[in-house]
RNA sequence: GGAUUAUGAAUUGU
């Protein structure tokens, strides 16, 4: 084992990553647990401390046990890299957020969270929507909108899909006018909606019962040369049927056919 | 650069 992590390590440090990672998959193979997988490599960088890049070997393992679903190893490889001060890029800490929060692993996503901030990394939008993805998804949306101030505070500005993100928290926790009032708030950043944000909010004003106003959303991004597509009239058909608006919902199936857009 | 990461956008009933 010490073998394969000393060469793995070579390997990284002459740029021969596929090569590592045929070899580190060759270690996950074996069954050996991850914990020993990981003292051997942490082993082995103290050691070979001349050769370059050796946090990478870290990062190809998580990325190697993500790719498999095995949360749980990825985790563990990623504190024991940061405890041996071999902290994962941030590439590497945000594809692991995604994955854990994707798999609903919380107590682990949380806890890589605070490793990177303990770490001092500094966080990106794509971490900083994460997070905010995160307590959004629990419709924690005061935390959200804590954390979308405080990227804004240390200069990293949310973009589009940040946005996407907040807007649809709100419009899962019900507050349809804060949503609105955050989708205009967007022009002063500079950023245009897009087709995400419509479908979010006419999805969230359907889905309180308001198909009429989810309606005059959708005109209006008709208007704007935003083409609503099957996703936006998907949603507002599902909401007038479930309010039993059954004409209104045929209107919008002949709309959305004379738009040239196909029921699914 | 080895990996190229953030919106599980809508519907799929009993």
């Amino acid at each position: 084992l010490n073998s394969f992590s000393i060469l793995a390590l070579v390997l990284i440090n002459s740029n021969l990553f596929s090569l590592a990672n045929g070899l580190l998959s060759r270690m996950m193979e074996t069954r050996i647990p991850v914990s020993t997988i990981l003292s051997s490599l942490l082993e082995s960088c103290k050691e070979c401390d001349r050769l370059k890049s050796r946090s990478v070997v870290f990062e190809l393992l998580i990325d190697a046990y993500r790719k498999r679903g095995m949360l749980n190893e990825a985790f563990s490889v990623f504190m024991g890299a940061k405890d041996g001060n071999f902290l994962p890029n941030l590439l590497c800490c945000n594809s692991l957020l995604k994955d854990l929060l994707r798999g609903n692993r919380m107590e682990l996503f949380w806890m890589v969270f605070e490793g990177m901030a303990e770490s001092k990394l500094d966080l990106d939008v794509y971490s900083y929507t994460t997070v905010i993805n995160a307590y959004c998804k629990v419709g924690n949306v005061q935390e959200a909108k804590r954390i979308l101030g405080e990227m804004e505070y240390k200069g990293c500005n949310p973009n589009l899909v940040t946005y996407n993100v907040v807007i649809k928290g709100l419009c899962r926790s019900g507050d349809l006018d804060e949503a609105l009032r955050v989708k205009k708030s967007m022009a002063e950043n500079g950023l245009i909606p897009d087709q995400y944000t419509y479908s979010t909010l006419i999805d969230g004003f359907c889905k309180q019962k308001r198909s009429r106003e989810a309606n005059m959303i959708l005109e209006e991004m008709d208007k704007l040369g935003l083409n609503p597509d099957q996703t936006a009239y998907t949603a507002l058909i599902d909401g007038f049927m479930r309010e039993g608006k059954i004409e209104d919902a045929f209107k919008v199936k002949e709309a959305m056919a004379a738009h040239g857009v196909k029921l699914n």
